[in-house]
DNA sequence: ACCTGAACACCGTTCAAGT
DNA sequence: ACCTGAACACCGTTCAAGT
């Protein structure tokens, strides 16, 4: 929580940043976001950025947070496993150049393998807990990683967002069995 | 085929290129891999590189392709499925980080893109002819493509070999029967 | 045909100097 | 505390000039 006026303000900055940093992500992906081009939408000077951001990359991961954060707002209130989950990999699969370019990153920036390992663990931690009324406990892991990994393929991947449902709606078939 | 010497020389050339591209690729992943880091391990100015290779990207894309290519000569003379699978994704998981490169890099150069394209179609046709003996006609597609996408899936995160492995061996089990 | 060396426009990062 | 403007080292790419 913040404090003071001060802290405000530099909060609000530091929105405005990502902003316009999730911004540039979602239209011109990571090749797309420099310090100058966020310091030149803002209309501040290259080294600017660098008061509230002590690199590229953790400029970049903290954009990436937030535009993932912004599609995974306001899930759907659905009853079933499937459906919860067909619909937070339809609005991953948008962010598609967004979670290659963390992938490549995080090789080489531990503030982006650190993002990355948040989100990763989030998003199964809340595959499991989707999953558990309709799957034995025993089967319960296993599934929720094939799963998840499943996920993370396609998300990787080009495809159609036909072929996408297809094979996913396969997948959670065989894994959980076929609807009534 | 090479026609004349000129030509042979201009293809040993490409090779030592490739070579040292491959390696750099290897060790020290896309971002490591310069036209300047290329052109210094062999002794020649920067601009040499571009006699051979339009650009960094066509350049990156044949040193990834030779070194997926070493990675996946010599497969074994095993009879299952399975266990032809598994090799190569050992294998591919070697190369993880050259995987999420291309990925990423496809998003902005079309002879990456290209390359990317070709590779997963000769895969999932070997995955295909792989499974053809073990699946019913009908399900061939799905099952091929789904055990396609979960590697797409092992290749782009980090994972632990062993997690790898019984990931993989329990997407098998379920799609193709538990093996006798 | 092949290569060099310099030039250009662009990076990310740092930092003295200002307010 | 916050920002500017210049500097630095590094890119990818181009190209006149050499051999």
């Amino acid at each position: 929580v913040p404090r003071n006026r001060q802290e405000v303000d530099r909060n609000e900055k530091v929105d405005d940043i990502l902003r316009v940093g999730a911004h540039i992500l979602r239209s011109e992906g990571y090749a797309g976001l420099s310090v100058q081009s966020v310091a030149a939408e803002l209309g501040v000077a290259r080294g600017a950025i660098y008061w509230y951001f002590r690199s590229k990359d953790e400029l970049f991961a903290a954009s990436a947070g937030r535009a993932i954060a912004d599609a995974l707002r306001h899930p759907p209130h659905t009853r079933t496993a499937s459906s919860r989950i067909e619909w937070a990999v339809e609005r991953l699969a948008d962010l598609q150049p967004i979670h290659t370019a963390l992938q490549e990153r995080a090789r080489y920036s531990l503030a982006v393998a650190a993002l990355l390992a948040e989100i990763q663990e989030g998003l199964l931690g809340q595959l499991r807990n989707a999953l558990r009324p309709h799957v034995v406990a025993a089967r319960l892991d296993p599934v929720a990683s094939v799963i998840f990994i499943h996920v993370q393929g396609t998300l990787s991947m080009q495809m159609a967002p036909r072929d996408r449902r297809r094979h996913l709606r396969f997948l959670l078939d065989e894994l959980l069995g076929a609807p009534p």
